[in-house]
DNA sequence: GTAACTGCAAAATATTTGCATCCTT
DNA sequence: AAGGATGCAAATATTTTGCAGTTAC
């Protein structure tokens, strides 16, 4: 895992730092998203909260997290798939998030159909952002 | 103009007072989503801020306006139509966000496809949020 | 050794809450 | 008249910026 993250930050010409592997690991350890708050909380140290705010911003830049888009006021962040690279990200992400457990989940494998829009509209990127009941809490 | 956001609040068992009156109007003239600083700026007299903020909470809570997913951390605000009925909105909405001109179009006749989920989600609401080149800018 | 990264302090912004006053019904 | 809505002040929370010290390469 260690080696892992080392390689995705050098991959991106970032020097390899105490705050950015924990934070790397923490997104590839949790099976969803996480927000600046969950960073904040669950990291195994303590980082300054200008610290997370910087990485997180770095790693957007470079295509290594996303955003997802929440009808609230959060930003939570994810990792990108491989075909995410710096200014340009993977057109279609489909994301769920539960109601219940608060849980978002990324399913990158589920394909987004084509939508077709007005005349002289161009899309070039499009986020699906579904909720309801996850798998865990509906076996409740 | 008046009567018909006068209908509206009273629909919704709200008393008719000047600051609902003229935001309602505001979302209604114009022909995007609105943000939170956009009604500070827009509206013809000038509210308090947290009268915005309470307004805005109130017309959601309603189902008047509804929120808009959105990448970045800003909130957005647009009218519903009519099948939405307090905490019932409806479930299918798309909207466009040109990266030009930044405004945001509901795209609510446009239907969005079913997407098939992992056996055991139960999915209660999709939104849609498309990107990239609007109507307008594309003709410059 | 140098450039880049971090943490602290502080500024700027955004959001929420309490309360007295005013307006709608 | 009564209940609800507004505006002000202030508390809280969030995000950004500057800078000095530290670390990675």
């Amino acid at each position: 895992m260690k080696s892992d993250t080392n390689d995705i930050l050098k991959k991106n010409q970032l020097s390899v730092t105490g705050s950015r592997t924990a934070i790397l690991e923490l997104f590839q350890k949790s099976n969803g998203a996480l927000a600046h708050a969950d960073i904040e909380k669950k990291s195994s140290e303590q980082f300054d909260r200008v610290t997370i705010y910087r990485t997180l911003q770095v790693f957007v830049e470079k295509g290594i997290i996303h955003t997802i888009p929440t009808t609230d006021n959060s930003v939570l962040y994810a990792l990108c798939k491989d075909n995410c690279s710096q200014g340009h990200h993977n057109d279609n992400h489909a994301h769920f998030i539960c109601d219940v457990c608060d849980l978002t989940y990324c399913l990158e494998h589920i394909a987004i159909p084509a939508i077709n829009l007005p005349a002289g509209f161009k899309q070039t990127r499009t986020d699906v952002v579904m909720s309801g009941i996850c798998k865990n809490c509906s076996n409740k």
